[in-house]
DNA sequence: TTTTGAGTTGTTCGA
DNA sequence: GTCGAACAACTCAAA
């Protein structure tokens, strides 16, 4: 007689290794892979959430290559979890652990149904190298700062990495929903047959991507990554995004060249915490997904009118400025954007143009299938000065001379820009195929003259920053504001 | 409690 | 072309 099943609800951790959750389950019996559509999943943007369909169909086939299978679900997690128990007679629900307020409220729910019934309900590490709350400051609050939060983790070690479990099948499977019921794409529109060509689905995709990653580009990655058109940076936010490699293996592999005297690898590895620092800051601060980080810039004029045309014509890659359009239309073609450029885009959008980072902050979560919450509100509030670490006010990006510096043969422009050339390259002319039918994009609408002139734009900018009103501080418990002295 | 040193990613201007 | 200074003042972390 076999023991009671166990369910692992899988949510974004679409790996067999290095797997804490699955790893026990199958040391404890047969094990029963359970994917949940929830609101959770429902409020992805348009690219993450078709992005998210592709990796549970790979890993919904993975599974079953290993004598497993994945159910899948959709509805109110606890709703769901509760019924599946009934039908399966499972003895509890193991998972790894999310850390957005909107998770963490489901799942202290789940855990809290599951124990009242007496059932196994456990959750585990995975999704971050080191647990937000496990990083502490000398007087025990939480960094703030970037560098003395990598000087905090630096010379710690993640848990070991784990191997494939060897999956044990129930007696009898419950049923399971069609994925293709679900329709994750069907925001996409065209977008999705674009996308396609770009995406790395899957554990095994993701392993090969970082171990191409470690022969051929960690050497140089300190100074080569801030090239847009060179392939030198790792790509691999994409898989961890949706768990598909674990941060820890990614981690080790940048110790292993670390130790070996791999220029490079130790950024690569500060790169890593950078992800870890966004996702201590949303634990700790989850308003940061929401408002100003920073509260005395509740007062700036950023303007957040949603039907300003400059705002469609920074969204549609046509500010004028070939970094910012090449970056833009990267995204949309790609689903992901190279660092520099969303440095450069955001930049543009939140000073030259004034706009509200919020806007920014919505067209990536729609556009990017890299799109990870802490991260997107880090950086976005990070390039508007009202995060953490915030760049100085007078730290404009100037599109022109970024480009010249960083991409000296514009050959990053010239591959997404293809308005105005005899041999535009392809994936230049494949934006105008994923763009929606109402923008009238076409080769031959010309490419734009720019959308706001440069040293105007900063000026306006540097004046907007350097008047902004009087610090204001939230007062949460009494509900009003007070001016600071 | 006070002090000290430091803080991802830039641009422009003038010598 | 190259280089340093100026662009502010403040917050954070640790001693």
């Amino acid at each position: 007689m076999t023991s009671a099943p166990l369910i692992v609800w899988i949510r974004r951790d679409l790996r067999l290794a290095d797997h804490a959750a699955l790893s026990f389950a199958a040391s404890q019996g047969p094990v029963i892979p359970v994917f949940i559509h929830d609101d959770v999943t429902e409020g992805l943007g348009a690219a993450a959430q078709w992005r998210f369909g592709e990796g549970i169909a790979r890993y919904a086939r993975t599974l079953t290559d290993h004598g497993s299978r994945l159910i899948l679900r959709r509805g109110r997690a606890v709703d769901v979890l509760q019924a599946l128990l009934a039908e399966t007679g499972a003895c509890g629900v193991v998972w790894q652990r999310a850390y957005d307020p909107a998770s963490v409220a489901r799942d202290t729910a789940v855990k809290s149904m599951l124990h009242e019934g007496g059932l196994i309900g456990q959750s585990f590490a995975g999704h971050l190298l080191f647990e937000p709350w496990s990083v502490e400051t000398k007087t025990g609050g939480f960094y703030r700062v970037y560098t003395p939060f990598w000087r905090a983790v630096a010379q710690r070690s993640p848990e070991a990495l784990l191997p494939s479990p060897t999956l044990t099948a129930p007696e009898q499977w419950p049923e399971s929903d069609d994925l293709g019921d679900w329709r994750m794409g069907r925001a996409l529109d065209r977008g999705a047959l674009v996308l396609e060509r770009h995406a790395c689905v899957g554990e095994a995709a993701a392993l090969d991507r970082l171990d191409r990653f470690v022969q051929e580009a960690m050497h140089g990655y300190k100074t080569e990554r801030n090239a847009p058109a060179k392939p030198a940076t790792s790509r691999l936010s994409e898989n961890l995004t949706y768990g598909e490699i674990s941060p820890a293996r990614a981690w080790a592999a940048g110790q292993a060249g670390m130790s070996t005297g791999v220029a490079g690898a130790e950024h690569f590895c500060k790169e890593l915490v950078w992800r870890d620092f966004a996702y201590h800051l949303m634990w700790h601060t989850p308003e940061i997904l929401t408002r100003n980080w920073r509260p005395e810039w509740d007062g700036f004029s950023w303007s957040e009118d949603a039907d300003d045309p400059a705002l469609l014509r920074w969204q549609q890659g046509r500010t004028g400025y070939p970094f910012v359009d090449a970056a833009l239309r990267e995204m949309y073609v790609t689903g992901t954007m190279h660092n520099r450029g969303r440095m450069i885009v955001a930049s543009f959008l939140t000073k030259h143009l004034l706009l509200h980072w919020r806007f920014g902050r919505d067209w990536f979560a729609d556009c990017l299938t890299d799109w990870d919450p802490a991260s997107n509100a880090m950086g976005w509030q990070w390039t508007a000065g009202c995060g953490p670490d915030a760049a100085p006010y007078f730290r404009i990006f100037n599109p022109t001379s970024q480009l010249d510096k960083f991409d000296p043969g514009h050959s990053y422009p010239a591959r997404w820009i293809a308005e105005g050339t005899l041999t535009p390259h392809a994936d230049g002319l494949s934006f105008f195929d994923a763009v929606p039918r109402n923008w009238e994009l076409s080769q031959n609408v010309p490419y734009p003259s720019p959308q706001i002139e440069l040293a105007a734009g900063r000026a306006r900018a540097l004046k907007a920053y350097a008047t902004r009103p009087a610090a204001v501080k939230r007062d949460e418990t009494l509900g009003t504001a007070l001016t600071t002295d």
